[in-house]
DNA sequence: TTTGGTCATCGTAGAACGACGATAGGCCCG
DNA sequence: CGGGCCTATCGTCGTTCTACGATGACCAAA
């Protein structure tokens, strides 16, 4: 059984949506440092793909990642911790599992910095 | 002298505007592997300052992006190439310098790209 | 034609990446 | 408590990145 997530988006395991506007800068050497590593953890596309997953469902999933992507579950175990390690995604322990989701304020960081190219 | 660029814009060094646009999709296993590489070319501080520095002069630099960044010209050129491979950047000889300039068209699909997510 | 300046490429060495299997840790169910 | 499932981490191996100096190619001016 694949389907069913446990981790009901309404019950807060992604938190809240969190609409604060992003106050630093998209320019500066500390925003190139920020693009480079976003961009880095995105420049694989198992990476792009497992972002792309957790957009769709704003509902987080856990291993089902796994059954998406012709990867050993290790390698996919490790794309997540590059995800996660960039501060794109976040992953809570819910029970055996663990569930994943994206960090919208980070995507959005992303989005004004390169939108600020 | 690393002023006065011989490479004046409105000589068609970077080419005419080109607004014509992109009719690609921002999704599937081709979005996918296009902005992986895209963002992997992004994936390091000093291409970022590049880039920044291109779209900044919308006239092409040649070394003087050498001056700029804190590296060998072996270096600079290496990086250079990496986006260039990757479509972000165009090079033309012009004389005994090379002239380099953001291509808009891919610039622009990156943003669609980055902003489909 | 020779010289000087500009840039690309080569060769190299150390670090990081990407993939996998194997292993270890946690939680749930019996 | 013990087995079973899910996930993280470890160890490994081959590939790619990043940086540099040295070398080579090219054009322009002398």
């Amino acid at each position: 059984m694949t389907k069913a997530s446990t981790c009901d988006p309404a019950e807060g395991c992604c938190g809240p949506a969190d609409e604060a506007p992003d106050l630093r800068p998209v320019e500066g050497d500390e925003a190139d440092d920020d693009l480079a590593a976003l961009a880095k953890a995105l420049g694989h596309p198992a990476r792009v793909k497992i972002v792309r997953l957790l957009v769709r469902r704003d509902a987080c999933v856990c291993g089902d990642i796994v059954d998406e992507l012709p990867l050993a579950q290790s390698t996919v175990s490790q794309h997540l911790k590059v995800l996660k390690d960039a501060g794109l995604v976040r992953g809570e322990i819910d029970g055996p599992r663990t569930c994943y989701c994206i960090e919208p304020r980070v995507l959005r960081r992303l989005k004004a910095l390169v939108g600020g190219l």
